[in-house]
DNA sequence: TCTTAATTATAGCAATGGCTATGATTGCAC
DNA sequence: GTGCAATCATAGCCATTGCTATAATTAAGA
């Protein structure tokens, strides 16, 4: 190891190194299930409401190609998410339902939290999308506590969110 | 367009598919510069602390394998926000250190204000380390008014963490 | 000075997540 | 039943972000 300028000749103080990397890991493995929650989650909004979800509809709502999506269902296949019949809709199986349950609910939370703090619908909408999955289980449950202890704001919103399906 | 089974048929709500879509474009282009923020942060961090950024110390930090570091520093320099010269250190342009100032900035409020929710402080650097990237300017104000309304818990963690460095 | 350890650069590979273009299939309408 | 429009499958491309292995360069110490 090479010498190098000590710390002390400076007064900023770095967070400990092994904790940063523990950060960036789990953030970095969050950041490779988000599509896939994002694909059950929007799977189960589109059986709920058409009784059937084309991956057309999928490619819509995502914003990105109808490959995109096949590639991608087929992935959520092999992991035993999605069961898919050549040329039918797609289903979700017992495992890709939770799956789904579980990132509705933290979605849903996460945008009424949001809306509770005064942020506008539009707003927490976007952020939602991008924060939800990186919001643990001890944040999610701070989240729940905010919203049951402001019910003037938060508890319609979350009653509203979490009843929309 | 193949008809298929009306809204009517479900009791179920989904969200306006144009808004849907812009949010799943907005949280893929966060996705895009949340590696970039990652870096300049990070190497602004430890310019403060050891006035200097190797790239063997920033992939340590990441958790990441030094080449992988190279690379993207490379991508940095031609954006602009790097300066690298041969087997030398990494220097922040103004541009990299508006950058980093502002990442460093928001990354602090958004974990300062999970701590202030009561979340400890492990889970909140954990968190605020894949949320800050999806933050907007507007939940951004809304954490910071929330911060300053908290002033037993969150008052000092901000001061204590926006004056980290 | 010269060796050597540390650091950086580069080459090449894999997985992921996009895309366009095009062919295969299905199912409704006639 | 047949044809056509919609949907799905597949091929092949690109960019990104990770990796290992190895070469090149720097700088510290003997």
């Amino acid at each position: 190891m090479v010498e190098r300028a000590d710390s002390s000749e400076s007064n900023a103080v770095l967070v400990d190194a092994n904790a940063q990397v523990e950060s960036f890991r789990q953030t970095r493995n969050n950041r490779r299930s988000e599509l896939v929650e994002d694909y059950v989650e929007l799977i189960a909004d589109l059986l709920d409401h058409d009784h059937e979800a084309r991956q057309v509809d999928i490619a819509q709502r995502l914003g990105v190609a109808q490959p995109t999506v096949a590639k991608m269902l087929k992935r959520l296949a092999t992991e035993g998410l999605v069961q898919q019949r050549r040329y039918r809709g797609i289903f979700l199986t017992v495992e890709g339902k939770n799956l789904a349950e579980k990132s509705r609910e933290r979605h849903q939370i996460v945008e009424a939290f949001l809306c509770a703090l005064g942020i506008s619908p539009e707003t927490a909408r976007i952020d939602a999308e991008g924060i939800e999955h990186h919001v643990s289980a001890e944040t999610l449950r701070a989240f729940t506590t905010f919203l049951e202890q402001t019910p003037q704001k938060g508890g319609m919103a979350v009653a509203a969110t979490v009843r929309k399906i």
